[in-house]
RNA sequence: CGGGGAUUGGCGCAGUUGGCUAGCGCGCCGCGUUUGGGACGCGGAGGCCGGAGGUUCGAGUCCUCUAUCCCCGACCA
């Protein structure tokens, strides 16, 4: 993109009101919006931000033999009769409306319920299963407080993920394969080294669901992480009881501040019971479906990495997600600019993202602003070097300045993104 | 939902014990000089002072109500 062309300018000032490091970062560089509280736009950049998460995400779905589909933001009362929890007694967070007819309508904060809706007239055999699907959604959770920028919203991007199975033993067999897929997710958005598994309470259903939790000063959760075995406890079900069953010992747990980025679920049978949602078996016999669920928060995830990977000059994206791998800018008169121009149809024509600064500004301004939106590669067209061929380029993580040709360039910027899937990797 | 703080051009702020055409910085527009880390000069535009009601000769300033935002706590399937 031509940063001429963006609609967004980057701001010296941070709005008052955000105190939250990821919303006043995100604000200045022009990634988001705020509509009112716990409500944000994602402007261009971070749209790209955005949709490059879910890219991600999505390699790691589809490698699990899970499809993507699309559901409803509206939901209908009834679906969520059986289980008790259109109440707001029992769930305290509903946007709820109605419709000119007077029916009421649920603004969806899970799509637990609505899937197994879905499931009931479309798994009738065993044949059927196992099944799973996925989407990304727009969630509205109408939340007494919101609070840390995208980080606890009101209006919000999850990927959730239902898995239908026949048995627990299934069940587990893919439990486990998603645990291993979220891992690889968080790994290659940069957070691998800071995120846990996280044991926590598992609600009525099991004693346990595991949540992923990335250490992080902003995070609203306390966690004992044992370093070593890269497992962690969340202060909810922390006890020598479960420390003692878990195998871990107090002395190596330590204690931090972390954000829940993903949270996976195991309902075995209950909600298939609950819900009425069956299958014949090989032997004709009515069996429960049962069913898992898994969750990211896309846009608490964007959020949580703005946290974690920035420095007093603005942000630093991990170049799988950034919304540009190079930020391109010219410095002096025609021939620069034109050699800048073409250098932009060159990356751009072998498929590198470029945010290329051709706006009418001093340097320096471009620099800062490479810096603030913290684009991975900056590349420098200027009189010094285009006589022999060469650019200029830097980390935003270094100082140092290299001067390579466009071959080289080339090379480098296209080398530190990865390619797909881990598994897809072996694959191959 | 309990406690605390805030609301004045797009953003950040100032505005004395109530007093005259509500200021400053950033940003924006025009002209010129500049061009390797957010340049400078000159000239401009832009404000129902969150909203409603009240006190007063006079309200950004005092009173009442209300809305919104932020923080701490509670909550978070």
């Amino acid at each position: 993109m031509r940063l001429s062309q963006n609609i967004t300018k980057t701001l010296k000032n941070v709005p008052a009101e955000e105190q939250a490091i990821n919303a006043k970062l995100l604000i200045r560089a022009g990634y988001i919006h705020k509509e009112m509280a716990g409500a944000y736009s994602y402007l261009p950049l971070g749209l790209r931000v955005i949709e490059n998460i879910k890219t991600i995400i999505r390699e790691e779905m589809n490698a699990l033999g899970s499809l993507e589909l699309l559901m409803t933001s509206l939901q209908s009362k009834d679906t969520w009769r059986p289980t008790g929890r259109w109440d707001d007694k029992v769930v305290d967070i509903w946007f709820k409306s109605q419709l000119k007819n007077g029916a009421d309508v649920g603004f969806g904060w899970s799509h637990e319920e609505p899937i197994m809706m879905m499931a009931r007239s479309r798994i009738t055999s065993y044949r059927d299963l196992p099944a799973s699907v996925y989407q990304f959604q727009t969630k509205f959770r109408n939340e007494l407080r919101a609070k840390s920028g995208v980080m606890r919203g009101r209006e919000f991007i999850m990927k959730d993920m239902y898995t239908f199975s026949r048995n627990q033993d299934e069940l587990d067999e893919f439990y486990n394969r998603t645990k291993e897929a979220y891992l690889r997710v968080f790994e290659r958005v940069g957070l691998g080294e800071s995120t846990y598994v996280t044991f926590a309470s598992g609600g009525s259903f099991t004693q346990f669901s595991h949540e992923f939790q990335t250490v992080t000063a902003s995070g609203e959760d306390t966690i004992y992480v044992d370093e070593s075995k890269r497992i962690a406890v969340n202060e909810e079900v922390y006890n020598d009881e479960i420390l003692a069953q878990l195998g871990l010992n107090k002395s190596d747990l330590k204690q931090v501040k972390a954000a829940e980025v993903g949270n996976i679920f195991n309902f075995g049978a209950i909600k298939g019971e609950q819900m009425d949602v069956y299958f014949n078996d090989e032997f004709g016999k009515k069996q429960p479906v049962y069913l898992s669920s898994y969750g990211i928060g896309v846009s608490r995830l964007m959020g949580v990495i703005a946290e974690h990977f920035n420095d007093e000059r603005g942000l630093i994206w991990h170049p799988n997600i950034a919304p540009a791998s190079v930020y391109l800018l010219a410095i002096g008169k025609e021939k620069t600019i034109s050699a800048a121009d073409e250098l932009y149809n060159i990356l751009t024509g072998n498929g590198v993202a470029v945010i290329y600064d051709d706006r009418d500004v001093r340097p320096g301004e471009k620099f800062a602003d490479a810096d603030l939106m913290g684009i991975p590669w900056r590349v420098v067209v200027s009189e010094q070097f285009i006589e022999n061929g060469h650019y200029e380029i830097k980390a935003r993580t270094s100082d140092t300045l290299k001067h390579l040709n466009l071959t080289a360039l080339l090379e480098l910027v296209s080398d530190t993104k990865d390619k797909g899937t881990s598994q897809k990797k072996r694959k191959d």
